[in-house]
DNA sequence: TATGAATGAGCTTTCATTCAT
DNA sequence: CATGAATGAAAGCTCATTCAT
């Protein structure tokens, strides 16, 4: 548990240190990095339960005591790895800056964001599935997670309302919704991909194949925000 | 694994012993459905790596051995589970029966079916949750896996082409990206259901919430197969 | 144990019904026999602590129960496999009849004796290595086994002394320790052959390998016992 | 396996450790230490399907886990214990210095040292005995088994040659014959103690027995080779 | 900070034995 | 006599965590 570990030992991870850093928490850092490296792989293949603290101990290179002395549990550890993979997506995102495209284009661009950040981030989906296996506990259990705000919905409601003042999009368009659905498409694409592959008999992770998907997601969307 | 415990002692499950079952194999069947029941909630809620034999056991009131007796391992038990659970699905797929209706009729009952499943059979979501973190090794490993059809793409294809003749469902639509999509949105919503809950402070759980998502779902196919 | 399982349900095994056995009990002897005939093999392979009941069940095709119904335990039916072992080479022996013969030939021949019923009776030594693994505590414990002699010896000093008459042995050998150096030099090789085939790169399994140590073992015994 | 537990986290243990070993590797040898010795013990006496981890645990004082933590699996530290008899015997045979002896007195002390060296070293016999009751497998996989060399037979190979050129040795003796003879000698009254003190009503462990069994064996070999 | 060694609870699995029919 | 089902103790092994330096 979090709680526990931060009564105990637990060291602030020292992730921004004002001013130079010195040669001792330059290589403290670098371990630190070096976990986390590590742990996110275990904890984006294994999951949680399946995660094996050695073997990120050994993948790291890194002592395992010193997981603990950072990081103070296993669950702590995957909590900040949940945390930075949250971050990262959240500051993506925010970064993406929609409102000044054509609401079309802006729509397009977001469904085609969508799979691409999975493109490039595929231990986000992995993630997240592990979360919601776990009923979201953890991303209750930190205000850091807590605080980030999803704020693509505020962005998208900007949108639709630019395009229904435009005469380019229909009416009445819930931005939950339609954000709900964009995210649906891209992730499911990745996050079942093992199962759908071997379903199916094709190999969802060729970029073909991926095109292809995309394509047609963005059409399926746009066709619905448009006005007929 | 399943091929270890068959060249042991592994008993073929009694499913479907042909006249009368006597009192014992009545009172073995017995055991062995509590069994699978028990690994069901256990694999569901915790995936294969987080559950634990004992908690089976225990949950089945069946002593823990007859689990090895019945099913070989934790993993043969694991298989089995997602088999049966592949297995209901498939069938209840095939009772569908699409291909009597109006084209657009068809569609929205298909969306419609696919979200109905989950909501109902929600150990679906989460053993297919699941098995992708695993990389669909199971299903890879098990033949009566493999053999099970994917109907519905085959009777989709039959609705667009009737949808296309009577000139209601525009041309060209690839009837398994559009499976895709549908799939898409059924499954993401109740499996990022602890994640979405939480990050946008709704409880998805909640009918009202279920039934605006099955219209917008419904809606986004429609208006995407619908000559213009 | 014997005693235990004696005092509850252990069924007396009908090895010499007097009269024409019935139907029911030429069933009953089958089933025992083949019991006795896969413990035999198991316990020879691996010993008494690596044999197992359900191995012995599945090879002798009777039902496990049945074990314990005839033989009450594992370690009764590993007494009755053993006695029945030492049975036989006594009763081997006691057919040898090596006083009609002049005496180098009746020496001679014991060595053959030796070397030739391990050889017909491969189960014989793993059982004894085996046995003497457990400090003979089966053996001991059996009055059965207690009372069988070894009567061996009796003939071998009859051999010796009428070889000793007859002026072809030296006088003063010892029957006990000639005896053991027969039992020594055909016992070790048969039970020391995997180790000793490994060791020296030769396999000593085969006939030609065999004729050539008897050769050797007569020769050293004979030139040992000769006048000089 | 050896193979399983190398290619996972064996420590490997440390035996000679090049320069002075500090304080942390001293507590390490001797929890090694310590569990070879219960391990010998516990395997000498139970072979490998009879010994228990758990018992090793105990006797040598040292946490369970610890045994896996240096030694992998029970098989492995099964596979050391014997790695490390053959060693002591190899190298005690290695130091017996035969050739600059008068041959006949090289032949007496090389049948002396076999007996000497089991009454000294009573768990060579048990680990042989219970090596061949699983058919030599763990001598056959081990590389550093297989590499000690019977250097004996070379040694006797010599003494019989220089007997014979100074006339008191028979011709044509063979060594591996006459090596089989005095090991089969001196093994099987150690290994067969239990069943024959037992059969015979004798103890054969005590010493004035064991004088008088090396005496008859000293006398039947030297009888052999003698040239008559 | 860093490291190897150690711990104890708990995990999956095995096995001899017994029950109930 | 015979059978499949059931039992409980214990086995080998794993794993997150902590100790000691």
């Amino acid at each position: 548990m979090a709680n526990k570990a931060i009564l105990k030992t637990r060291k602030e991870p020292t992730t921004t240190a004002s001013g130079a850093p010195d040669q001792r928490s330059r290589r403290s850092e670098q371990s630190q990095h070096q976990i986390l490296a590590a742990a996110e792989v275990e904890f984006t293949n294994k999951g949680l339960a399946g995660a094996r603290v050695d073997e990120i101990a050994e993948q790291s290179g890194v002592n395992k005591q010193m997981i603990y002395y950072y990081y103070g549990s296993k669950e702590d550890l995957y909590l900040t790895v949940l945390e930075r993979a949250y971050a990262g997506m959240r500051k993506s995102e925010s970064e993406l800056n929609l409102k000044g495209l054509p609401p079309l284009d802006a729509i397009r661009k977001l469904v085609e964001f969508k799979f691409d950040y999975y493109i490039k981030n595929p231990a986000m989906v992995r993630l997240l599935a592990g979360e919601n296996m776990l009923n979201a506990q953890y991303l209750k259990k930190s205000s850091r997670l807590r605080e980030m705000q999803v704020s693509l919905i505020d962005v998208l409601q900007s949108v639709l309302s630019a395009g229904e003042k435009q005469k380019v999009f229909r009416k009445g368009i819930d931005p939950v919704q339609l954000y709900f659905s964009i995210a649906s498409l891209s992730y499911f694409y990745f996050a079942n991909a093992p199962t759908l592959s071997t379903a199916f008999g094709r190999n969802l992770a060729e970029p073909k194949e991926q095109k292809a998907r995309i394509a047609h997601a963005v059409d399926l969307i746009l066709t619905y925000v448009r006005k007929t």
